[in-house]
DNA sequence: GCGACAG
DNA sequence: ATCTTGTCGC
C-alpha cells in the first residue's frame, strides 16, 4: 500500500516510479507503417523515423529496410529525403519499375502516419529515469571494482558478462556470465534498450557478491537526456555505476579544463586521454556518485591495458563466451 | 566534402 | 557491436 500524506517516501516513490518499460517490437512497428504508405505516394527514411519517434532512427531505417527479403512488403515507397533513391544500380533500377508501375508521384512526400512513435516513450522514459539518478556524492576508492559488457552471439542474443578486480591488486576476483535475447536494435541515444534487459538479468545473478561499483561499457550522464545505459542500470538495479564508453554521444570540452564535458551549462563527465598504448575513454557518473569520484576510480583500475581492467575481463569473457 | 551519434 | 582482407607502423 502506498503511503497516504505527510512525508513523502523516497524509497517508495523510487519503487513506484522505477520499472523495466515495455520494450517495442520496432521491425514490427516500422512494418506497420511502411503498409500505411499509399501506393502511387512515397515517404523518406527521415519521416519513417519520425514517424517511430526520433529522426535519429533515420540510418535503423535504412539499413533494416535494405535487409528486407520478404517480397510482400512495400518498401519501394521509401526514398531519400533528396528524393534519390538509395542503394546500388540493380537496386535502384528495381525500385524505379516498382515505383512506375504504380504511377507514383515523388513529390510531395507522404508522411500521414498513423502511430504512437515509441520511441517518444522510451526518450520520456529516460528523461524521467535520469531524474532519480544522483552524482552529487563523492565516493572513496572501495575494495573492489566491477564491471558488465555484453557481446553479441547473433543480432537477437548476447552474453553479458560481469567481472570484478580488488582495487588494490588489480587481480580478478569474481566473474560470472549469462546468455540473454535481445530484444531491440542499436540505435543512438537507445543503447539502454538494447542492453538493458540483460544488463538487470546479469545483476541479479550476482546480487549478493557484487561490488560496490560497477562500471557500465557505455554512456552515463553524458547522454542527451542525461541517461545512458549506466544511468538507467544504477537507478533500476539500485547500484552505484559508472559510464564508461570508447566514443563520445554528446559533451564537448569548454573552459579551463580541456578533459571536462560540457552540455550547455552542465558537466556530465571527463575524457581520459589513454597515452600511447592505451585507448581514449571517457567517463561519467550512471548514478550513485559524482564526475570526481567516477574518473578517480576508473584511473585507479586503469594499468596498461587498452581499457580499464575490469572492463578488459568483462569484455574478454563475454567475447569468450560469444564465440561457442 | 564535411560532420559523424555509446554498443 | 560484428564481419573480415589487406595495409601500415614499430
Amino acid at each position: 500500500m502506498p503511503p497516504r500524506c505527510g512525508k513523502s517516501n523516497p524509497e517508495s516513490a523510487v519503487a513506484a516510479a522505477v520499472r523495466m518499460p515495455p520494450i517495442p517490437d520496432l521491425p514490427g512497428e516500422l512494418r506497420q507503417l511502411l503498409a500505411q504508405v499509399p501506393p502511387g505516394r512515397v515517404t523518406s527514411f527521415g519521416d519513417l523515423a519520425e514517424a517511430l519517434g526520433d529522426v535519429g532512427a533515420a540510418r535503423w531505417v535504412a539499413t533494416e529496410i535494405a535487409a528486407i527479403r520478404d517480397g510482400t512488403i512495400p518498401w519501394h515507397r521509401v526514398v531519400k529525403r533528396t528524393g534519390e533513391l538509395p542503394g546500388d544500380a540493380d537496386r535502384q533500377r528495381w525500385q524505379r519499375q516498382r515505383l512506375d508501375a504504380e504511377y507514383a508521384v515523388r513529390e510531395p512526400l507522404w508522411t500521414a502516419f498513423d502511430s504512437t512513435r515509441p520511441l517518444r516513450a522510451l526518450a520520456d522514459w529516460q528523461s524521467r529515469t535520469s531524474r532519480l539518478a544522483t552524482f552529487h556524492v563523492a565516493l572513496p576508492l572501495p575494495d573492489r571494482v566491477g564491471a558488465v559488457d555484453l557481446s553479441y552471439v547473433s543480432d537477437t542474443e548476447a552474453i553479458a558478462a560481469y567481472a570484478a578486480v580488488d582495487a588494490k591488486s588489480l587481480q580478478l576476483v569474481d566473474s560470472d556470465f549469462i546468455r540473454v535475447p535481445v530484444p531491440f536494435p542499436y540505435i543512438p541515444g537507445y543503447l539502454t534498450f538494447r542492453e538493458l534487459p540483460a544488463l538487470v538479468a546479469l545483476v541479479e545473478r550476482v546480487r549478493d557478491r557484487i561490488a560496490p561499483v560497477t562500471l557500465v561499457d557505455g554512456s552515463g550522464r553524458l547522454h542527451p537526456r542525461r541517461s545512458g545505459v549506466a544511468v538507467a542500470l544504477g537507478v533500476l538495479a539500485g547500484l552505484r555505476t559508472v559510464g564508461v564508453s570508447k566514443h563520445r554521444l554528446c559533451g564537448r570540452p569548454r573552459g579551463d579544463d580541456t578533459n571536462a564535458l560540457w552540455d550547455g551549462d552542465e558537466m556530465l563527465g571527463f575524457r581520459l586521454d589513454g597515452g600511447s598504448k592505451r585507448r581514449t575513454m571517457y567517463v561519467s557518473p550512471g548514478s550513485g556518485l559524482d564526475a570526481a569520484s567516477a574518473v578517480a576510480i576508473v584511473r585507479a583500475v586503469w594499468r596498461d591495458r587498452r581499457s580499464p581492467e575490469p572492463i578488459h575481463w568483462a569484455d574478454a569473457i563475454s567475447r569468450r563466451e560469444a564465440k561457442q
